[in-house]
DNA sequence: ATCAAGACTTCAGCTTTGCTTCAGAATTAA
DNA sequence: TTAATTCTGAAGCAAAGCTGAAGTCTTGAT
């Protein structure tokens, strides 16, 4: 799951970091309106977890560009103020949850699940294609009622295929949603191709048939035929 | 035992947390109606210890959201009110029990588990895992009709992994259970390795099966294979 | 057919994560 | 208070996964 983070506040900042990559997630940040930006209009993440604190009260302003980019990231709020007021116009803009600061991780975590389900599999976080199966939640992956064990690259991996079947994806693509932004994109990762191959050989092991089928000098495309 | 206390009044919510922490429980608590609704939408607790005089009689909207929720939590009702009336309604609306104030904190405590063992176990208290079976209330484990005796961190790890076996746990997901949100989950607690291997070195001293396995990078899996 | 760019395979070393052990701190029991 | 048990924290070692590079094979264009 790729995050990006908009806070201001060094400390939480880094506490939220170390929470969410210690989950096994991709987590960018940005400490100010600019750096969020750009990185809202280049990237796609599954969940934006936003400060309405920035300085200037850019927070709403930066929630309502989002929505006007009609984006499908999710948008949860996070905030100092009791008001009703600013959570409500927050929601009224198009966030999919708030959240009032001091809050414990767990809480924060329960919640982005919560928006990254009912964005990504509308209530239902297993995805069935032929003979393979991904629960996404509990991190099982099935062929043929046979369970495969992946590691988190190859799962991810899978996972964005899966999510992405019948489409082309980029080699781009795949890093950027692998590795965020930890990775300088003018680099060649030819190592991409390591987990791909690996990721292959253990479901045609379990008895999968090869769905992968690698597109000369663009990418590959996952799905039938 | 995880427990909610709802409670606006600060001198008995000490007394209560004091009380039930002291039997070794995990209790979170709210003294407002919008923290609470918030703890209730996120978490499942074993029991959900409700004061019907919280301000503007929100108390018995409180409990009519939890229903309607359909959760599982038991909800004992607190209340300074004698009136029949109120109890009725209370009961009416699905809560489990109703006490009272002024109470002695054993007799709160004996509804507690009453109302857990009604609840959890539907009259059985007994989690059975092929040849491990576990006895919740009487906090007894054994391994083919053999008697294990784990400390307690050991045995909630056991029945945390029993309630959530074939899905993985992350490290992160296993430090809330076990100590709630008393513990940075930004640390390390590294240490959370030294009663795994404990409890995994009993149950295999015992007879059973080695059913953990580590899911590398994310935390573990407990269950057949 | 030839050539260059991209794709695939393999493998070694590097990093991260996990396991084990042990000692001291904290808690509980006597 | 003392003794015993349990919990926490740190260190060293083991294992898994990730990265990077080298060599080979494939593709599509010339």
């Amino acid at each position: 799951m790729k995050i990006l983070i908009i806070e201001d506040e060094q400390g939480l900042l880094e506490s939220i970091l170390a929470y969410f990559t210690g989950e096994g997630n991709i987590c960018e940040y940005a400490t100010d309106f600019i750096q969020a930006s750009e990185k809202i209009a280049l990237y796609n993440y599954d969940c934006i977890l936003l400060d309405l604190g920035l300085p200037g009260g850019e927070g709403l302003v930066l929630l309502d560009k989002i929505k006007k980019m009609k984006k499908r990231d999710g948008v949860l709020i996070i905030s100092a103020r009791h008001s009703l007021d600013d959570r409500l116009a927050g929601l009224d803009l198009g966030a999919d949850d708030y959240l009032v600061k001091p809050f414990h991780l767990s809480e924060l975590k329960a919640r982005v699940s919560a928006i990254v389900r009912r964005k990504n599999f509308e209530g239902d976080n297993v995805i069935v294609f032929n003979e393979i199966r991904v629960d996404v939640s509990a991190m099982n992956v099935y062929v043929k009622e046979k369970q495969v064990f992946l590691t988190k690259k190859e799962f991810d991996l899978l996972v964005y295929f899966l999510s992405n079947k019948h489409k082309v994806v980029t080699k781009n693509a795949m890093a950027e949603h692998l590795w965020g932004d930890e990775m300088d994109l003018s680099d060649d990762f030819d190592f991409i191709y390591t987990h791909v191959k690996n990721l292959k050989k253990k479901l045609t092991e379990a008895g999968g048939q090869d769905y992968l089928r690698s597109v000369y000098g663009i990418g590959y495309k996952f799905g039938d035929l």
